[in-house]
DNA sequence: GACTTATGGATAGTTAGGCTATCCGATATC
DNA sequence: GATATCGGATAGCCTAACTATCCATAAGTC
């Protein structure tokens, strides 16, 4: 496959490969000769799961980046976790002031009745505990009252998450995918796709209280 | 309050906050002559609203506008719910092809199985669609199966959604949030907390999976 | 085997978004 | 009255994500 079937099957311009090959996005293609190169239903997949990453996910470049180089060298399921955990989540705020202490208190308490482990540096802790603090600073505290419930179904959302892996080979032949990309796929594209079956079932549920 | 002391407060820089007030993220203040003008505490929450919006939410400038403009303008809180839904999504692709037919198939399944309705050009729809047609593409059936587990605990999230709406005043006091007001937050922050959650329980299951 | 076309890589340019900095005339404050 | 500050208008800056142009080399085409 040349670069411009490769363009014409995904529908992503040149241009925008060559970007993607220069980023590190996607694998050099195999030389056939100093200046030419041949590429692959891999190239092509993992194409795809670049525009995925970027379009639906919301991912920048350069946390797509990290997502890729976290499947080519995730040595199981459970690190690429890690890595990908790190790799979406940009830390934004200050992490001082009150709020922080209190959430950071709230958080300790849901995650110790759920057998949750806060390792310290977990990027999500950090961005449950923002959000948590702004919560309280916008001044919302039923969603706080809530916490635990919301923690429960979250442990139930992720036991579907983790059950859709299994099943996966560990190691992936040369076209199939693993469990590391599924595990990916499956945070990135997951969220969003709750997130939209929850705008629906949010729509349901306010028709009813509000438009009775 | 005068510009500065509202930069002050809120840790937002004084350049920031003509910005915003230009972009119409923030009201203008009352003058008190041609050339000065007095803010008070509502614009030092709604700014506050304002950054959470844009950090946390990730939201454009562009969409946290439709935002605060649904906030000041919608008549309920069934309202505000679309006004926001509106805003939050921004549809990316081509809606076409045989993935996409497929999605709307499925999802027309799951919506009659939990008493969604499907109104159209409902934006969470589309990005429904969208992100199952990227799933097929993808080759990631497994999520697929569990749809419809998926569908029952986002309505149990959207329940306690709703549940912290009610027994809150159906219009503002000046100086206090309506439901109005909540449900913006409680849509673009709950999807921030909930994320960040799943990730939670996401390593706790995932440890329990992979390193037993 | 000449000739047109396409290719891959390097480099530079473009566009949009989100601020940030500078002026300036008009208050406010001492 | 002197000085500092304010609000508004305008222009500039920086980053991210592409996009377009060159050009020497290979491929396909008769």
């Amino acid at each position: 496959m040349r670069m411009a079937e490769l363009s014409a099957e995904s529908g992503v311009p040149v241009a925008t490969i060559k970007y993607y090959l220069r980023e590190d996005l996607l694998p050099p293609g195999a030389r056939t000769s100093p200046n030419q190169a041949r590429y692959d239903r891999s190239h092509l997949h993992r194409l795809r799961l670049v525009r995925a990453l970027l379009d639906i996910g919301g991912l920048s470049v350069a946390q797509a980046r990290e997502m890729v180089a976290g499947i080519d060298s995730a040595p199981d399921a459970h690190a690429v976790l890690g890595t990908a955990q790190a790799a979406i989540s940009t830390v934004r705020g200050r992490r001082d002031g009150e709020s922080h202490v209190w959430a950071g208190g709230l958080l300790d308490e849901v995650a110790r009745r759920h057998g949750w482990s806060l390792t310290p540096g977990n990027p999500a802790v950090d961005l449950a505990l923002d959000t948590l603090a702004t919560f309280a600073e916008l001044e919302h505290p039923e969603l706080v009252a809530r916490l635990d419930e919301y923690a429960g179904l979250a442990d139930r959302v992720a036991e579907l998450d983790l059950a859709g892996l299994s099943g996966r080979p560990e190691r992936e032949a040369p076209e199939r995918k693993s469990v590391v990309d599924a595990a990916v796929v499956g945070m990135v594209l997951g969220d969003a796709l709750f997130a939209a079956l929850r705008r629906l079932a949010q729509e349901h549920a306010s028709a009813r209280m509000f438009r009775p």
